[in-house]
DNA sequence: CTGAACGTACGG
DNA sequence: CCGTACGTTCAG
């Protein structure tokens, strides 16, 4: 039925170099059969930035290192250019990098997409030294670098990247497991914490980048890894694609949800 | 508006 | 009890 499908990595050396425990797991069993119904042939059409890409993602990491200061800082800490860490900059780096793969990997189809194994973009990072395993995501990350789109001509069909890194399924498992009433305490009790959805591509990255502000300040900032931060936590819970993937779903609880939304959504003026 | 810091829910 | 990470608040 559906065609072929590789986004997640079959083969992903679950490296978790994390500090800590990381759920390298879906979250949910249906999560791991997760079956996406798009290649990265199916993501790259236009491998033509991929040279002049090149040099915008060459930020000298021996460089970020060096500048890395004594995070004596209480608070701001302009270490390395700011454009590597911002969640924007960040993926248009990497984005802009996979792309450059990409374009060869397009160029050159090797087998059917089966994580091919047959390359040199298995595990030695790069650049930014920052990523570990994007070459499995490679066709996954573009969907979320709006600004790459333009640049490598992708196209969100009908404007919904979900349909890139979540199937119905997905929706299914989201909706199912992460926002249960019991999650999230619909009763307006107290604020309860959503789960990560664990089909979006960051919930299925296993490793920190270790190199982002979230990884380098995780005994601070307490927060995942920017690249794993679930698509879904960074939507605020009744935003419009949040409404939109529900609505996809009869079993959802919108109704769970909106109310979530209600509490959470006001936020300062 | 974005990112950093903090409080605290949550799971092991 | 401890570590991780989500949600909120604050500063730039």
């Amino acid at each position: 039925m559906s065609t072929a499908v590789d986004i997640a990595g079959p083969s992903s050396p679950d490296r978790a170099h994390s500090s800590a425990k990381i759920p390298n797991e879906p979250l949910r069993p249906s999560l791991k059969r997760s079956n996406h119904p798009y290649g990265l042939s199916h993501y790259i059409s236009t491998p033509s930035p991929a040279a002049d890409v090149k040099g915008l993602i060459q930020p000298s990491p021996a460089q970020q290192r060096a500048a890395q200061p004594a995070h004596a800082k209480p608070r701001r800490a302009p270490s390395w250019p700011d454009m590597w860490e911002s969640p924007s900059g960040l993926h248009l780096a990497h984005a802009a990098e996979l792309l450059m793969r990409a374009g060869l990997l397009a160029l050159t189809p090797a087998g059917d997409g089966e994580g091919g194994g047959s390359g040199p973009e298995e595990e030695e990072e790069d650049s930014t030294g920052c990523g570990t395993d994007f070459q499995p995501f490679l066709g996954a990350w573009f969907p979320f670098s709006p600004t790459l789109f333009p640049l490598a001509g992708f196209q969100m069909g009908g404007g919904h990247w979900r349909s890139a890194a979540m199937g119905a399924e997905g929706i299914e498992g989201l909706v199912a497991e992460g926002y249960s009433p019991g999650s999230l305490g619909g009763s307006g009790g107290g604020r309860r914490k959503r789960k990560r959805c664990g089909e979006c591509v960051p919930c299925r990255r296993q490793t920190n980048c270790e190199q982002c502000s979230s990884c380098r300040n995780r005994k601070r900032g307490h927060q995942i890894c920017k690249y794993r931060k679930c698509e879904e936590l960074k939507r605020k819970p009744g935003g419009p694609g949040f409404e939109s993937r529900v609505h996809a779903h009869t079993n959802a609880p919108t109704r769970c949800l909106g109310e979530s939304g209600a509490s959470a959504g006001t936020h300062q003026t």
